[in-house]
DNA sequence: GCATACAGTACTATTATAGTACTCTTTACG
DNA sequence: CGTAAAGAGTACTATAATAGTACTGTATGC
């Protein structure tokens, strides 16, 4: 099973939130109120956002946040690359002791992992953030725990 | 970033080392030795792969394991899924009290959810065990901790 | 210049994952 | 038929990543 953080959740909670009315800014307070997630997480995460050059910021009174570009330029790789640092297999060729390897085998699979690398950083790349602001059906409940974290 | 535990790592590195030989019984001291990974470390492994069907195992003396299936009808969303849990999402269906949902955004989102879900699933489908064995380059250094997870 | 709101950093707690140990069952072979 | 080898199953412990919080600093509008 492949795993998605909490954060990463909420992160892209925040951005369908925000992206209903596009070019208006929120504040944290606010958003941190509407997507129901404790503001100090919150901020965290729009500071997050902000540094991943998908949401813009303006200080001072009167500040806030907004989306950096139109919904549909940004893709979900973008947000999980935000959020959960680069896409990308740990690079094999930047190793200082190659003869230290012990499992050369390993080595092999790795660059085979850049097949399934590419092929979900794809699928990521495909969803955008205008489709995900779709239809909201029934609001049901949400559990806790485990079982909360979106499994793909 | 979506990431896969170090233990569905070694369970692929186990995989593609028996595929090296089909249709013969290693014994999990042998799979151990060969990858690398500490012997209860690699049994648990084992069972969790005959659990999920992946691998067939034979008892008693002269026992072991092999693949169930040729490597080229194994694809990463079965390993994935023998040692990460099912793949799917959280099914909001199933909640027992629809009333007590306090984020209903997050549901509208969970439905949205499924397009990513089935992307990921699809790209990790498109990959199989055949593939994975392909040739190995240069044994390279394995980092340890956290850089050492694969980075999807 | 004061209040408001974002920026950055560092710390703590929680929780999932990884790893280990132990007991039980099956099977080959002397 | 009994013993040794090998897998099955379960429960426990430790580690480490993630989630969450708090505090200090900086910009801006009125």
């Amino acid at each position: 099973m492949i795993r998605i953080g909490k954060l990463t959740d909420y992160g892209i909670l925040i951005l369908t939130h925000m992206a209903q009315d596009e070019v208006r800014l929120f504040t944290a307070q606010e958003v941190s109120l509407a997507v129901g997630v404790p503001l100090p997480t919150t901020t965290k995460l729009l500071k997050t956002l902000v540094n991943g050059n998908l949401l813009d910021s303006q200080r001072g009174t009167k500040g806030g946040y907004l989306l950096a570009r139109r919904p549909d330029q940004i893709s979900m790789v973008d947000v999980v690359t935000a959020l959960e640092g680069p896409v990308g297999l740990t690079d094999c060729g930047t190793a200082q002791q190659p003869g230290d390897c012990q499992r050369s085998i390993s080595c092999a699979i790795k660059t085979n992992w850049q097949r399934i690398n590419q092929a979900v950083h794809d699928a990521l790349a495909q969803v955008t953030l205008a489709e995900m602001r779709l239809p909201a059906v029934h609001p049901i409940h949400l559990p806790a725990s485990r079982a909360d974290l979106r499994r793909v």
